[in-house]
RNA sequence: GGUCCGGUAGCUCAGUUGGAUAGAGCAGCAGCCUUCUAAGCUGCGGGUCAGGCGUUCGAAUCGCCUCCGGAUCACCA
């Protein structure tokens, strides 16, 4: 990387003028700011060696430049200001750079390496709830910082743990038996995930007016949830699935399978994809053979009526509950078992779980306990905790109905497209399953874009009363420079063979501009994925387009008369025509070649 | 109350390990299609980076305090 030769070249600069070795963390080197292009591509602050020195600001960047100069051949020439020292990067480096990449179609991508994986747990859905917007930004950011982590060069395995088990399973159930008629998908036309998901509704509605009637014979509220019938055959329930009762598992198979065919769709669309599913009916007795092992080792303790705890005081925590006095199993209990499941079977280097930030404390805990299990790998799990979609109304409530489902939004963003593309009218010559198709990549670009953008750690609002953007700062705007691009170089199909780039005039600022963002996409890739954050990525590419539009509109490619100009710019736009299109696949964004 | 995370333009958001005059988009206003795709480009207006104190040559960024918002502290998952 040039910024690394600068350093270090600047360091034995330094050391060479004033006698003293600095460490290369002291050396600042930057893209220079828009103010100061005329004068260098990169800056060095020399504010940090002034008492190293002991001379001015100017004085000590034209001294470290007129060095430069001499060592550092990538260097044209500089500039200061004030303690700037604004170094210009020489042509033919750029030159060589378009030179070298503009064919490479994995330009930025490191190959996979094959060393112990990461696994990344994402989606991880609970099967009475149809997916909504909030399961929208977890599956997005789960595929995206996997793809980013493979793009990095690590080898990834992107699994899904699936809540298929326990009491709120046994309510949808539940409620099914006593008043489904034997509907079915193929019966009602439902989606499987809505049809179960309106009978889990359906029961907290059939128990609440119970608890109502209940209450008007008399009862206090918790007297009243004690009689509760329904509850009472829903526990009844879950004590026969455990006992793995003939009957009731064959329902819950049923009614699960549909729920499954209903995701995939769902999974489809969204264009996410798992190499491994794991299901928390298959790793909760794990979980239970965890706790036994701890108990065994001193590390937790049994309670008089039963339950079984870890006292965590000594670290800050609570008391935590690991096993109810009825021997049932909790949340952390299954979590214990998975997390061993995955060690066992992928070895892996480490374990990153998307999962909101409403449970923080959750994985603090999980982390701890596994450690003092003594598990090694325990360390190397990561908690990319990401914050809640909101509402202008406040945060989505499945009770309250004011979930955004994550199929209605979907076609919501599709028909948009659609009726976006057709005023505009440029494609009327495509047949209609290509359009059907383009209004998908965009629809769909729109959204996920829409997502992305935005820092995972933080909270973000979503409001359906405005309509997501397909203008400015979005997904459509970096598609529409793909195809604007690929039109371009459709055109040009024998121009593109010149590959030697050799100019006589100089670079043009708008050239270098694009030359040096093209160069960042490597860099930004790593950074992206060291920091589990594809909004780096997102405004990356945000940025790039921006820069090629601009470049676009300021100097015309194909009716440039000088050669060699006209193969840079056509080489420039080829590469970035593919950092486009693979930063976009990083994120989960299809570019078309029209649009 | 304890712990954690946020607070940047009217709105939605960027802002790398502290670096130059804090940036985009949307919304508003004014321009640009006989010329490679106008889902685009150019320009204008818009800021006490919640507030205060401190560290530093230099703070939106680091530390402390205060205010505001959110999450969490279940024999729910």
């Amino acid at each position: 990387m040039i910024v690394d030769l600068i350093s270090s070249a600047a360091v034995n600069a330094v050391t060479k003028i004033f006698g003293v070795k600095v460490p290369p963390a002291q050396l600042v080197v930057q893209r220079t700011i828009p103010a100061f292009r005329n004068q260098g591509d990169y800056s060095l602050v020399v504010f940090p060696l002034l008492k190293i020195s002991r001379k001015s600001p100017e004085e000590t960047a034209r001294l470290i430049g007129d060095e430069m100069l001499r060592i550092l051949p990538q260097v044209e020439s500089f500039g200061v200001v004030k303690g700037y020292l604004n170094l210009r990067i020489a042509k033919s480096f750029w030159e060589a750079f378009v030179e070298e990449n503009f064919s490479d179609a994995v330009f930025g991508l490191s190959p996979v390496q094959s060393g112990d994986p990461v696994v990344v747990e994402y989606s991880s859905p609970n099967t009475n709830k149809p997916l909504h917007l909030g399961h929208i930004r977890n599956n997005l950011l789960g595929y995206s910082v996997a793809e980013l982590l493979k793009a990095s060069g690590k080898n990834v395995k992107k699994v899904n743990l699936v809540n298929d088990r326990g009491i709120h399973i046994c309510k949808s159930m539940l409620a099914w038996k006593l008043s489904g008629k034997n509907e079915t998908p193929e019966s009602t036309g439902k989606k499987g995930d809505k049809l179960v998901g309106d009978y889990y509704v359906l029961f907290d509605k059939l128990y609440k007016s119970e608890l109502q009637a209940l209450k008007a014979s008399g009862k206090t509220d918790d007297e009243a949830a004690g009689a509760s019938t329904l509850m009472l055959q829903a526990r009844e329930m879950l004590l026969k699935w455990e006992a793995r009762d003939e009957e009731t598992l064959s329902l819950w198979q049923t009614m699960n399978g549909w729920v499954y065919e209903g995701f995939d769709v769902t999974y489809r669309r969204l264009g996410v994809d798992f190499d491994k599913i794991y299901y928390e009916s298959q790793t909760y007795l794990l979980g239970k053979e965890i706790v036994e092992e701890g108990l065994q080792k001193g590390l937790l303790f049994r309670k008089e009526d039963n339950s079984v705890w870890i006292d965590l005081a000594a670290e800050g925590l609570d008391e935590k509950l690991l096993l109810r006095s009825d021997g049932t199993s909790v949340y952390m209990t299954q979590d214990l078992g998975t997390a061993q499941l995955r060690a066992n079977d992928f070895a892996p280097e480490s374990l990153v779980y998307v999962v909101g930030n409403e449970q923080n404390y959750h994985f603090d805990v999980l982390k701890l306990i596994l450690q003092k299990l003594g598990r090694p790998w325990a360390d190397h799990i990561y908690h990319l905790s990401y914050g809640m979609v909101e509402l202008p109304e406040g945060k989505m409530k499945s009770r309250e109905g004011t979930v955004v489902d994550a199929d209605d939004l979907m076609d919501g963003m599709i028909a948009t497209a659609r009726t976006m593309t057709e005023e505009l009218g440029k494609i009327a010559d495509l047949d209609s399953a290509e359009a059907m198709e383009l209004y998908r990549m965009v629809g769909l670009g729109a959204l996920k874009y829409f997502i992305l953008k935005v820092d995972p750690k933080k909270n973000m609002l979503f409001n359906p009363a405005e309509s997501i953007d397909f203008n400015g700062n979005t997904g459509p705007f970096i598609q529409y420079t793909y195809a604007r691009i690929k039109s371009v170089l459709r055109k040009a199909v024998l121009d593109l063979n010149d590959s030697k780039v050799q100019l006589v005039s100089d670079i043009h600022p708008k050239e270098s501009d694009l030359i040096l963002s093209l160069y960042e996409f490597p860099a930004t890739v790593k950074q992206a994925a060291a920091d589990y954050s594809p909004s780096i990525m997102a405004n990356y590419l945000f940025e790039l387009a921006r820069e090629y539009n601009t470049f676009y509109h300021e100097l015309s490619i194909l009716k440039e008369e000088d050669p060699a100009k006209r193969s840079l710019r056509l080489n420039i736009s080829r590469l970035t025509s593919s950092v486009i299109k693979n930063g976009m696949a990083l994120l989960g964004i299809e570019v078309p070649e029209r649009m």
